[in-house]
RNA sequence: GCGUCCGUAGCUCAGCUGGAUAGAGCAACAGCCUUCUAAGCUGUGGGUCGCAGGUUCGAAUCCUGCCGGACGUGCCA
């Protein structure tokens, strides 16, 4: 099934063709939504582009490609307007069949890749050892919504969750827990880290050992390695707690640790410096990559080995690109990461270039997002100033959506009230943190996230709620009311319905763009077309029995797209609230 | 200094590859429940799109230069 507008742009394709025996790219010609209903459902500016070339004025061109596209059923009117755009109004049957279509459609219309190439989505990349805090939230909840709309639209996706695993942290931590005679299974390993850590700067004879420490722990020493196999599993079951809480797809099998690639960093070296890619600069080992400067506009160069001889995180990065292009056969990666390391990445991708690992044919892209902010305008903090952990801030949106839920429904026993304020906590934490462009930073606030008005989770799944509520009182399923033959008459059945048509687009829009606000703001626009029929057309009471089975269907579909949109961002929906 | 990103209503934000009179929500005010969940709907007020140029039939959108803010800028990740 053609979206909307490639359909309409194929129709003037073949107008221009036979009207001025003119022919035109279908990517040239703009097809778009209209400013404002009295224009109609869609415009498009040809006639003005193609002035020039056909040497016409628009509204000449406009007038005979008008009476042209006049013929087409599609439309009920076409008109000119303005400078000389026209203006499309679709007639309701088209919608109406449309609609009977994809109603069955398991993908909603949306053209589904028919192969299936790999992608890889590196996302969440928790560090081991330490409790995942709201640093990690943003890049959790876009990485995992990436991974649905990539899925649904045939890609085959890889997901990396590339943790923290390896360092001279392990180090000073191990011999810490050695010296102390620490049984992990006691300990809270995020204040035995900060110890460690205090040692580690205030202590030389501490730091001396620790560092002796990361040696024996990449020799495999026994001792050593044991302890930090614990410390993995231990930080692994914390991980996917946070994974349940937050209903994200990332289990085990999805991790691919740093420890992973360090048996591949010292040949990967060797092999660079063999091929004269990388070079020795300062005593380091570092590539030069066109286009980057430093502070003194000097060229700064990716480095990749330190003069004592250590790692970096670019060394594992690079090992960890080349493992996904020619070991996993990606054609994309995508890494969810904070908006801070676009520098680092871009000069990552430049250099797999230039090392040879990829082509043209193989897109390395990033989901850059910005910082959380508290309501002070300033990154989000406790009030005592550290970070803030994200199973505590998990369980503050559930209480505090338990109180709106059973305000709600006194009635409810208690596990259905937790049940019901869980998901929409989760949901509300998702979508607030979705709902805008993810490059920038936005305000965190529970009180808005949960708020029932405005571009909101709760708005969105009340919306869900009411159209099972009432195809509950029809005492019919939801694949009963697709059942039954669309037939629209009313203005803001019309509305709605054109609505629907647009799901396709708006996925496949996302898929290649990313941008994944667009869902939201298309799901508030349909929660809120719904609302407006369902305030103002009878339902189960309309006036005849084919009216009632078509505004059914329409409930159907309306519902069917609007769970199919939330479950692209990893939002549940709720059948009661 | 250089680089990246951001600047749209009092607040939080949309505005896609340039298109007609720049849109939502919150907050404020005024209406609508004997009738499918009023956690809803309807209406009113509110804007030099940071500033100045340029390209264009046409600029919030593209280009250049400023102003303001955030971040990055070789041995942390």
């Amino acid at each position: 099934m053609q979206n909307l507008f490639k359909e309409v742009k194929i129709k003037l394709q073949q107008a221009l063709h036979d009207a001025f025996n003119l022919d035109v790219g279908i990517d040239q010609i703009e097809v778009q939504k209209t400013s404002h209903q009295k224009f109609g459902h869609l415009q498009t500016n040809v006639s003005l582009k193609l002035s020039k070339q056909l040497r016409l004025p628009p509204p000449k061109i406009g007038q005979v490609l008008t009476d042209y596209l006049s013929k087409d059923n599609t439309f009920s009117k076409v008109e000119i307007a303005g400078p000389g755009f026209i203006n499309f109004f679709i007639h309701p049957e088209f919608f109406n069949s449309t609609l009977n279509q994809l109603k069955d459609d398991p993908y909603l219309g949306v053209n589904v890749m028919p192969s299936h190439p790999h992608v890889v989505v590196d996302y969440s990349s928790p560090n081991v050892a330490k409790e995942m805090h709201v640093g990690h939230l943003r890049s959790t909840i876009i990485g995992d919504a990436i991974c649905r709309f990539l899925t649904f639209v045939g890609w085959d996706v890889i997901r990396q969750n590339h943790i923290g695993d390896w360092g001279t942290q392990f180090g000073m931590l191990i011999e810490y827990i050695i010296q102390n005679e620490l049984d992990i299974k006691n300990e809270n390993i995020t204040k035995c880290y900060q110890q460690a850590k205090k040692m580690f700067d205030e202590d030389t004879e501490f730091a001396k050992k620790a560092k002796e420490r990361v040696v024996m722990l990449q020799q495999h020493d026994e001792k050593t390695h044991s302890i930090w196999e614990k410390l993995v599993a231990q930080s692994e079951q914390h991980f996917t707690e946070v994974y349940e809480q937050l209903d994200v797809l990332l289990g085990e099998a999805d991790v691919r640790p740093e420890s992973f690639y360090n048996p591949k960093l010292q040949p990967l070296i060797d092999y660079l410096q063999k091929e004269n890619i990388s070079s020795i600069d300062q005593g380091a080992k570092v590539i030069f990559l066109d286009g980057f400067k430093d502070k003194d506009n000097h060229p700064l160069p990716m480095l990749i080995q330190k003069s004592d001889g250590g790692f970096l995180y670019a060394t594992t990065d690079l090992a960890a690109i080349q493992f996904r292009i020619e070991t996993l056969k990606a054609k994309r990666v995508v890494y969810c990461v904070d908006a801070r390391q676009q520098q680092h990445f871009d000069m990552l991708f430049a250099a797999a270039n230039k090392i040879g690992w990829c082509d043209e044919s193989i897109d390395l892209n990033y989901a850059l997002f910005g910082t959380i902010l508290g309501d002070d305008g300033k990154p989000f903090k406790t009030r005592s100033g550290d970070t803030v952990k994200l199973l505590p801030l998990i369980s503050k949106a559930i209480e505090k959506a338990t109180t709106i839920v059973s305000t709600k429904n006194p009635s409810w026993d208690q596990q259905r009230v937790n049940e019901t304020a869980r998901t929409l906590a989760v949901a509300s934490l998702k979508y607030s943190d979705l709902c805008n462009d993810k490059i920038k930073n936005y305000a965190f606030s529970y009180e808005k996230m949960l708020s029932f008005d405005g571009n909101t989770a709760p708005y969105l799944l009340n919306a869900y709620v009411r159209v099972q509520s009432l195809l509950r009182k029809a005492n019919i399923s939801m694949d009963q009311a697709l059942d039954y033959t669309l037939n629209i008459t009313e203005q803001n059945e019309i509305q709605l319905a054109y609505h629907l048509v647009l799901f396709s687009y708006e996925v496949e829009t996302i898929s290649t763009s990313l941008e994944l606000h667009r869902m939201c703001h298309y799901l508030y626009q349909l929660a809120s077309l719904f609302h407006h029929f369902y305030e103002h057309q009878p339902i189960l009471r309309a006036e005849t029995n084919e009216q009632k089975e078509s505004r059914l269907c329409l409930v159907g579909i309306s519902s069917k797209i609007l769970a199919q949109g939330l479950n692209l961002l990893g939002i549940k929906t709720l059948d009661h609230m």
